[in-house]
DNA sequence: GCAACGTCAGAGAGCGCTCCCCGGCTCGAT
DNA sequence: ATCGAGCCGGGGAGCGCTCTCTGACGTTGC
């Protein structure tokens, strides 16, 4: 579209120099005599040169970008992780900063896989970043195959780099504080058992409660609103003397809350309830809504750090990191 | 890394043709004989043949990725839009379909808005879609002066191609619900006056409350629950006799609501409240909140059809999209 | 004073692809 | 039988860049 935007050789036969002598200046090559230098930085500025890309990419076979691959069943399209903004952010300004762009890809269908699959493996991207995938997600293993640095954001079903939070201490330090406020009856609603922060939360709850010689009583939820009031039904249906109910992310709790409500219980009178994630609904919803946050920026950060990394320096292909109980009103 | 993978070159070797065959049957045209194009495509199956999107791209000049610019202030980072994944999803899906690619940058500080222009200018997008931005952002301008199609989410101040939702509309149809419902003394929570959704909300209240033969009353917030809390405070001191009032967006709505909760009105008994842009949460408030619901999908949707097509043949620049009353309980 | 060496710019060969242009072929019309 | 008109596949140039290799020049050492 348009006037051709300058070249190279413009900028070249401009500051009366060779290509060669251009490219390295603009690559930043101590090997160039000052005067050259900046006689082709000047005429870089008066041609308003801008690199092409694809050509450079053609010969240096990388692509400075990187898939950001989110790949979610379609029934949880709408009400999914209140998170997904604030990593996608993250992500984006650090892999900026690092002079990357973040190629952002569904991966919701099994086409959608295929195409992302096809993409990297096309060479496209110099790395790829999956997100918020279920166990059965044929992804991570696929990518784990090829050749191009893959890092996982959440523990995946198979071995691949990644970094995930503390999910099996977190929910210790909620059922701990539980504990702590003399509850006796601590129900669980658990997020589905497909995902490992379904699994690695429920693994918390239980192995706290077996220390502290108490019994479990869990209902599954799949980590959305609805899911968590129905659990929360099932649980008092279960055993109506509980006194305090851990649920496994945030959504989940605040439908617990609702469920509480509309069955007479008041909270956190009769029942405590402790939530995962600390979405930023939990800090007004009524009551406030005690909760264990994990550090989402930090985690994303890292994620970029890792697939910045070639395999070779890295300190170690799996981060954990550490959660915080936020305590409000509701426990 | 690792092996190379197989050229044009290769498959052309292989299915005993020439590169110019090869390409003909990749790109799909319907000149070339069955049998050959078969044997092509057998020779492309066989070798796991990817086409070089580099070095087709450096011929093209295209290069099927388009930027989805979320140009944010630095302050409004985490209580953003809550739409904001819906959009960038919907988008990222609706490209991908159409065989484009979604490039996500952020242009919170002025540098990444510099970063922003280069890259666009850099040909690195056939394409550009402009997320979220204020009045004084330079970013549309300078977007509108490129010769690369540009889309903005929402009218910018500037002039260019944009998919709205009707804001004035909406506010209207809030105010005449308050005024269906008998409301007196119907006040406003308008939006930051430097964004243009901000302005059209504030110029449907006052349209329609000027057709009621109403007085307005107006606090000023800035798109946050707490600015929302506080205008509501503001109000209730300037008139403690209104018993209606209208939030720019659900999040103000819900600061709203907790004011009001907490100067001791019931909701909607002593006042009612109606929200704008029905996010999630706007289900579970207490109670449930009356808003203005926009068509998110759609919007993007259309966003995404502008930008694709040639402004030659747009049926227009600028789409305007209805809004739909959602009645609940708070109003 | 001349050989040996280090420094730094230029020449040129691609990277993998598209697309223009040309030439061989088949076929119907004369 | 001859010719013109397609149709279809191949040759080859060139997109803009990087990078190795070559060679000019200036400096140092003996």
């Amino acid at each position: 579209m348009g006037s051709r935007r300058p070249t190279l050789e413009a900028v070249a036969a401009r500051a009366r120099v060779s290509r060669a002598t251009v490219s390295r200046v603009v690559n930043g090559q101590t090997t160039v005599d000052p005067d050259i230098r900046d006689a082709v930085l000047r005429a870089v500025a008066e041609l308003g040169y801008v690199p092409n890309s694809a050509a450079r990419s053609l010969v240096t076979r990388q692509t400075d970008s990187i898939a950001l691959v989110v790949s979610e069943p379609p029934t949880r399209v709408f009400s999914d992780d209140p998170l997904f903004s604030l990593v996608v952010r993250t992500v984006s300004s650090e892999l900026e900063s690092a002079g990357k762009q973040a190629v952002l890809m569904l991966a919701s269908s099994p086409q959608a896989q295929a195409r992302v699959e096809d993409y990297v493996s096309g060479g496209h991207v110099d790395g790829i970043m999956l997100l918020s995938m279920h166990g059965a997600d044929p992804l991570p293993g696929a990518v784990a195959r090829m050749d191009v640095p893959a890092v996982s954001y959440g523990r995946p079903a198979v071995d691949l780099p990644h970094v995930d939070n503390d999910n099996v201490g977190g929910a210790g330090q909620a059922v701990r504080h539980l504990v702590g406020g003399g509850r006796r009856r601590i129900a669980a609603i658990a997020g589905p058992q497909d995902m490992t922060a379904g699994q690695d939360r429920l693994t918390g709850y239980r192995d706290a409660l077996r220390s502290a010689d108490r019994r479990s009583i869990v209902a599954v939820g799949d980590f959305t609103r609805a899911s968590g009031a129905t659990a929360m039904r099932h649980l008092l249906g279960d055993d109506p003397d509980l006194d305090a109910v851990f649920a496994a992310n945030d959504l989940m709790a605040i439908g617990a809350l609702q469920a509480l409500r509309k069955a007479g219980r008041r909270v956190p009178d009769d029942v405590a309830v402790v939530g995962f994630d600390d979405i930023e609904a939990a800090s007004f919803t009524d009551p406030p809504l005690t909760t264990v946050r994990h550090p989402v920026v930090e985690q994303a950060t890292a994620m970029v750090g890792l697939v910045l990394t070639p395999p070779g320096e890295r300190e170690s292909d799996r981060v954990v990191l550490p959660t915080e109980l936020v305590v409000r009103d509701s426990a």
